[in-house]
DNA sequence: CTGTTAGCGCGTTCAT
DNA sequence: ATGAACGCGCTAACAG
């Protein structure tokens, strides 16, 4: 029934006669006020169970103290990762991290975007949806001074502050070691066309062959709508040709799965009769009997967490007088092949 | 260089030439302000490009329409999946869910709370720690009016709001169905001892062996360190036995997979010469050509889910007199066995 | 060293 | 139908 209101510095003020802003220094421990005020200030502090309300800070300070992350969906290991990243580099800053799932659609992510800058958050960051292909929603974030800087899925612009992944390194490196262990017939399983993953895999894919010196031969790439019976034909089709591929380079772990599988029930041995390469999306080869040659990791944990120390830079350097040029903050995390051998 | 500072109702009040209170009815469309203010307030707002300062409206109103979450690990399916519980639940209702994670010490769990205190979350999610032995941390929450729910790893105690799995529905029904199989010696091998999972684990496998009237036989009771050699070795010993188990309760998925590879090893046959179930904590065996018998889910964005509402209501009621007798909300969700037959 | 005052943006009486 | 004044909790500029 009683409203059990929070302590604040008033009830001290009161309670030892002073003025609240002789509190308010004491609390901060500013040099001006007595050494003996301070100690009691502190004293009744504690006996009245005081705590600062960050909320009348944030309002008087015009900062939150706070940081946006939208990301297209919590449940992929990938964005998992990444938030984890996140938070990981903002919490020693006590930095809060607040979320929004735009579950890859344009609209949510325009929502959620809308509702963070009502927060009035310092910054966000963004990992963009499938479905946004206009940006006009980050633009009018300028104009409050809302720093955005974007990871892993980035708008295809120039003025952005961003921090991007390079398939290139990771892909060179895995068909350099597929040629170096002697295959020369690489195949391809690659993802629905209409993705911009897809697209960007057959083209590296096809740089990366020409880089050494290998023929392209069209008969080896298929692609699979991701479905796990989609997977399982485009591996047989694979499988069937008169010149079957030694080795693959897989969409993404999923699909290698059901590769793997249906490898083995044709009888053949996976890394022997045929091997694998895959972009790395679970966390989970290093448990498995049966393991690809490698995987082309991402580093999800270290891309977000360099966005943020980008965003971090963008913030505090909000206060201080900005250069005439303003320069934009990018950085590409290069992908890497890594081994389980 | 100049101060791109955000309009606020002022600005517009100015704009127009009224006060800031007809301004702040009209933007809410209070029925007593005339048609034609309301909406020249309303263009004047497009124009200047005004929104609400939340900030300011959290300080007002002493509410910040955001639930904290505390979980031990992001990086754990299990709980970045109950996080998309929460903020699924959440979203709709235009609540902000701000995240800490504990990594599973109590240090970190009560750093975290004192943080989203201060922020004067309207309310917190926690599941618990591994280290947390005590509770006082919590109790302290309760002189703030701000409600805690807990899910998944909860408190042992009983004045407490909280959702919490129940292992003994999925354990029944896993040893149930072994059992109708035909199964006679089922082992179990379970995690390391400190863990409340792993005493948890045995008793209710022993009591739902003794539920199908079968002896209890200890040799078919061993337990690893986690580590994949240790998982291993536990199965290893199992198989080594005179008697040894035709199915086997194993830990948890991770542990699962290496008692797999383990039994391939020894070119036995999995769900032929040895039958597995598990709890589930990884969301890959619909994407293996191996998988066990089934896994006991916990429904971790169901219980979030429910905690969520619990908290909600928390929340709500929080207005309202409370009734003499304060009901605490607590929800129990069983786990079930999913077959993947 | 300490108190007084003002103001951050908003909603809300209480007056007109 | 509208405005003036106030206060939420806190800090800081300006007096003493």
């Amino acid at each position: 029934m009683h409203k059990n209101k929070l302590p604040t510095i008033k009830e001290i003020a009161k309670k030892l006669n002073i003025s609240t802003s002789t509190v308010s220094r004491a609390l901060h421990d500013h040099k001006s006020i007595g050494a003996v005020t301070t100690m009691r200030v502190h004293q009744a502090a504690k006996e009245l169970g005081y705590e600062v309300n960050k909320s009348a800070l944030f309002f008087k300070q015009q900062k939150t103290y706070t940081i946006g992350v939208i990301i297209p969906n919590l449940a992929e290991p990938f964005f998992s990762s990444a938030l984890c990243g996140v938070e990981d580099f903002a919490e020693p800053f006590n930095y809060t991290v607040i979320i929004g799932q735009s579950l890859d659609t344009l609209d949510r992510e325009k929502r959620i975007l809308e509702n963070m800058k009502d927060h009035r958050v310092d910054g966000i960051l963004v990992s963009l949806s499938k479905d946004t292909n206009t940006y006009d929603h980050f633009e009018s974030l300028k104009k409050y001074n809302i720093p955005v800087v974007f990871f892993d899925r980035v708008p295809d612009k120039k003025d952005i502050h961003f921090v991007a992944g390079n398939l290139h390194s990771g892909m060179l490196q895995a068909i350099t070691k597929l040629v170096n262990m002697g295959h020369k017939k690489i195949g391809l399983i690659n993802g629905p066309a209409k993705l911009a993953a897809t697209l960007q895999r057959l083209e590296l894919y096809l740089k990366c062959l020409r880089s050494n010196d290998l023929e392209v031969n069209y008969d080896l790439i298929v692609s699979t709508t991701l479905s796990k019976t989609d997977n399982v034909t485009a591996m047989q089709k694979l499988m069937a040709l008169e010149q079957p591929p030694t080795a693959v380079i897989v969409f993404n772990d999923y699909v290698l799965l059901d590769c793997i599988a249906t490898v083995k029930a044709a009888n053949l041995v996976v890394n022997k009769d045929i091997s694998f390469i895959s972009f790395a999306n679970l966390p989970i080869w290093e448990y498995m009997d049966t393991m690809p040659l490698g995987s082309i990791e991402q580093f999800a944990y270290q891309q977000a967490s360099k966005a943020t120390e980008f965003l971090f830079q963008l913030i505090e350097g909000g206060n201080q007088p900005q250069p005439a040029e303003v320069k934009f903050l990018q950085c590409i995390i290069d992908s890497e092949m890594v081994s389980y051998s």
